[in-house]
DNA sequence: GCGGAATAGTTGATGCTTCACCTATGTTGG
DNA sequence: CCAACATAGGTGAAGCATCAACTATTCCGC
């Protein structure tokens, strides 16, 4: 890390570190803002948000953990925990006995929309409002990049 | 999140999708690499990095903490853990009777020695490889942008 | 139909992060 | 000097993420 190795250049240094703060600043942030609000965490939020755009206000664990990008035991685990506390529950699936439905419940749907325009409004305004129209179309180039090579 | 809300244009919502997904797959991979590679994780990596840049090897707690943007607390139960694997020491502080030093030893010298080369080859391979000059600057610029909003 | 493979989901253990609180040492005003 | 306060650091509990193992159901070939 200190003098031979074919490390960054200046230019990429800055940029790295850049995306290393902002990644561990930005999901701090929002988190804080959402629990503040709310009482929600952002994972909560993102898992409101799926149920609440789902058929019928619900969704297969499976469903669920693919658009979430989660593992099952995570969802499963977590699912768990927003049930305890109301936001969300479970319910059998007739027709896979081995299935189940995640499914928004009331007080899991006020939470979600007590929380979201604050929210939106805040990404919108802390993340983007400070960005031109290149800026937007070149973080969007540059994320679909990198992705593609990992 | 459905209708009615000021939420974000096609071109924000497809670079704020990217920058999630990023957020989530980025880190996994690198853990994921270097966990293969050494046994390490991202945060012990860090660590070591940091004590290794220091002088004599060693950084007090407090100075450390604020070196990789941690809470004293997770710092502390850390080098709890990277003790117990013999990565890194305690040592008490002459100084300043409350002060304690982090210090690297051999084997998370070591560790890191291994870890590094191909863990920086990796970043500078799948994050920069695919990006230009221009792409470089732009994100530099961007994170930039959106840290001093935050 | 029936036995084995595949699939859906849950659970328990372990490590990590945060929060609130605690101890011990240092600092400062009277 | 010493009481009040500030600072450095550690600890325990609770929530969260990951991994491996487990149960129950369905599917598939015979």
């Amino acid at each position: 890390m200190t003098s031979d190795a074919p490390w960054l250049s200046d230019a990429q240094q800055r940029a790295w570190r850049g995306w290393l703060a902002l990644g561990s600043r930005l999901p701090a942030a929002l988190h804080r803002q959402l629990q503040a609000e709310s009482g929600l965490s952002l994972q909560d939020f993102e898992v409101l948000v799926h149920l609440s755009e789902a058929a019928g206000s619900r969704a297969r664990v499976l469903d669920l953990a693919r658009a979430l990008e989660w593992e099952r035991s995570r969802l499963s685990h977590h699912v768990t925990r927003m049930e305890r506390r109301g936001l969300v529950a479970r319910e059998e699936c007739s027709e896979d006995g081995r299935g189940a439905f995640v499914v928004l419940v009331d007080a899991g749907r006020a939470a979600l929309e007590a929380a979201a325009p604050t929210h939106a409004h805040w990404v919108k305004e802390v993340v983007f409002g400070g960005l031109s129209a290149e800026d937007v179309a070149a973080l969007e180039r540059i994320t679909g990049t990198i992705l593609s090579r990992i």
